[in-house]
Order: structure tokens, then C-alpha cells, then sequence
DNA sequence: GTGGTCTAGACCACT
DNA sequence: GTGGTCTAGACCACC
């Protein structure tokens, strides 16, 4: 459910949180419902729960979570709100990616055919379709 | 000619070598060109001598300049092939980056409309035109 | 387990290169073992940290070992397989030398006994035989 | 007859002396002969004169060369012996490399086949045969 | 003047 | 504790 490369130049803090904030947006973990425990997760993962905490801290920070203390950790009922609202952002980092592209002498259209087939992929990488209430 | 931002979180060193690898793909360092010296670079950015000598061993492992030690660094005559063909492996990343904005609910228009936007700018980030010989 | 001379003329972090991917050759470090750390070496050889650190980071761009900042540097798995590959690439440097000794009227007789003569050495230099599973 | 290779890590003056070593050994350059002057090499090599300076500066401790004011650099009469005494001392070398090969699993029978194929190569760079006298 | 190596000592993020 | 980065200042070989 959560892979962890530790030989990854990517902090192993930083891939749970990545790790688990995509699960939050593909509705595996649902808005509401109780997170695994720090202690469940160190030992699943085979990593410190210094580690996990660090992480569980982060996104509590983010307002992702929130902690209740003694039955666990929530996701938050406005987790995907705040994610979606972060990923906007990061559309600036794809603009200068492309940037760098474009300076190298890629064209246009070879960005644009790697775009359309990351669209094109399989469904279970889609987050799953808003339900009208 | 060479903007360093020393509170960035990415090293400085790598902020040297993407902007002279840059300035390479600009045709502002041409081919075969001499570099400014470690030293020249070093009070002209502000930067200890050893930073700025990383950003040149590792230029220099890549292939992009080869040293002449006592006479400088020159840009390789190949330089803007192996960057370019670099260049297409970061492709790879674009496409994760999308994949990461798809998960987040971000539209297909969307992001070939940053893009395409990319493509619109003005000509001084674009490299300029191969002449026929 | 590593010896170094600061006299030598090749650099000191070149013999460290060398003398670990030796010892992993050798089994002494075996595949997925954790290294000396930076701090560790740097005491025990008598070298400045940073030097070390040098040798560490060539080692971890050539794939040999890889970093798990916080926890140490481990030997990669693939260790043995790089550097045998790259051993292959030495043998040009080979005939590059006897081809020179060749110029200089050596016979041939005299270049083979010195290969045999290396062959026939005890075994604390040669790589452990391969154990089936 | 002389190649330099400006982008070698080995260093000019270096590299002229082993071509001059070995233009005497295979015979290009007599025993006895007038080597070209510092000059007439500094620009058919395109190089600083105070770099070929060097180089014979070296051969002449060496006692492979001998200058003689105001005519040049005539090669010595015992240039061979003392160049081939030294080749001798290559042999180090090759063990060590060989060593190295050995303990990265290489078979003993592909170095011998590569010093082999040195000794069957064309005559172009064999020395001439000795003359009875 | 040039690039390359080494030392010393500091700071940071990560486990 | 770990690896990674940066600074400061020195020395060397080379051109």
C-alpha cells in the first residue's frame, strides 16, 4: 500500500508523506477514516517510528490529518481540498521543467504527446469520480 | 550572466552547473569556448573557489567541458549533444510530475495549456537556430 | 584493512576508491554491508573528513555503494557486477602498456612470465569462488 | 610524427617526451641525430615553447638527449640503453595492473590473449631489427 | 595566470 | 550518530 525505497536520494520522511497523501487523493484512505498508527506503520515498513513520526507531524501541520490523541490519527475532511489547492503549485515546477526542456531543443509536441499519454494510462491512478450527494 | 540564489535549498554547485549548461544550450557559451576561470567565477558570484571547482569536476566527469590545466576550462565540442540527449531523459520526470498533478485532480487542458505557454515566450530562452554550413 | 600512502602520487582519494572497491571485490566488504563511516575512516586513516566524503560521493556516482544519509553507506548489490565490468574496460589500458614495453624490446616471453607469475600468487588476493545456492 | 592530445589529463610536456622516447626507439629519431628545435616544434604543435622547453629540459637529465649549444638537442648515443633499462622497470606496472584484473575476476587466459595480440600486431610500431655489425 | 587536491572547521537534514 | 554542503585558506603541477 505505501513503497519505500530506502536507497532513494528522496528523504524516507518525505516519501511516506508523498505516499500517503496519494492515497488520500486516490480515495484509498478515505476523507474521515483512521490512518495506520505510527508504531503499525514502523513495523510494516521495517523503518524507525522516529521516522514515521516525523511524518505523521508534517502532515498534521499541513492540516491533512489531525491526531486524536489515544485512538490514532483522522485524515482530515478537507484533506483533498488542501491537496488539490497544493498540486496547483506545483504547476509552476512543471513550467520550468519544460523550461529547461525547451532550452535543450525538445519540441513542443514531444511534451505535449508525454502529457496526453499520461492521460491516456489506466484508471487506477485516477482519483475516483466526485459522488453527488 | 550566471544567477545564483544562495538561499535556495537546491546546492549551489548544481545551480552553477545547470546555468552553465544553460548559457551552453544558449549558444552563449559557444563550443569550444573558454570558461571564466574557478577563480574569475568565484568573486564575480560571491562563492568559495571549492564550490565552484565541484560544479566544474562534476562539467568535467559529464563530458560538457574539458580543463586545460594552466590555460582554463573549454566548453567540449559535443557539449550540446550529450545535454540534449540528456535533456530527454528528464522527460521521464516530466511525466511523473504530471502523473502526480492527474492524481491531484488536475485537468488535461490544464497542463497543456502551461505548456504551450512555455512555447509562447519570448525568444531569449530559446536557443538559437542551427545555420546551415 | 585499507592502507593509504600521502606520499603516493596518486591522489589520496583515488587510493581509497580503489582500496574499497578492492575489499569488495575481495569479500572483505561483502555486498550490502554497511561501510566505515565518513567520520570513522577519516580517525582511523588519519585524513580530513571531507577527503573521505570525496571518495564516498565518486563511489556512490559510479553506483558502487549508496548513501543512507542518517544511517551510513551500504555496499550496493550490484557492487561486484559494476566493477567487474569496469575491470573488463581496463584491459585497453593493458595493451596500452605492452604495447609500450613491446617498443621498448621487451620480449614476449618475458611480458607472459610476469602474468603467470602474478596468477600463481597466494590467495589472500583472490576473489572468494562463487558459492552455489 | 609528434600527436599531442590537448584534452588528455596527461600532462603536454609529458606527452612529448614519451613521443620523443618513442620516436627513438622505433628508430624515427637515430641515435646521433638533431632533434627539431624548441621553436620549429612550439609551432608545428601549436604549443608554448616554455612547455617543450620542459620536455627536453627532462630528457636531458635523463640523459636521453644531449643539447649542444647553439646547434640543438641531438639524441644520445646510449639513448636506447637507458630507455630500454627503464621500460624494464614498467614491468612493476604491469604486475600491479594485472594484479588489480585478477582480483576482479578476470581469467588468466584473456590477459595472455591480449599480450598476444599486442605481439602479432603489424611491424609499424615494432623497433627495427638490430644490424649486425 | 590556470585547474586539482587537501586540510580545517562549520552547519544542515536525516535516522 | 549519519551523509551532504559550504567556507576559508593552503599547496601543487601545469602553461
Amino acid at each position: 500500500m505505501l513503497l519505500i525505497d530506502k536507497l532513494s536520494q528522496k528523504p524516507i520522511y518525505e516519501q511516506i508523506i508523498d505516499g500517503i497523501e496519494r492515497n488520500i487523493l486516490l480515495g484509498i484512505y478515505p476523507l474521515g477514516s483512521l490512518l495506520p498508527s505510527v508504531r503499525e506503520l514502523s513495523v510494516s515498513l521495517g523503518i524507525n517510528p522516529n521516522t514515521i513520526q516525523k511524518s505523521y507531524a508534517e502532515l498534521t501541520r499541513r492540516g491533512v490529518i489531525s491526531p486524536s490523541p489515544g485512538s490514532g490519527c483522522y485524515v482530515s475532511y478537507d484533506a483533498k481540498a488542501l491537496l488539490s489547492a497544493e498540486a496547483r503549485k506545483k504547476l509552476a515546477r512543471l513550467s520550468e521543467l519544460v523550461s529547461e526542456l525547451r532550452i535543450a531543443g525538445i519540441e513542443e509536441n514531444e511534451i505535449l504527446g508525454a502529457v496526453a499519454s499520461v492521460y491516456q494510462k489506466d484508471e487506477t491512478s485516477r482519483p475516483e469520480k466526485e459522488v453527488k450527494k
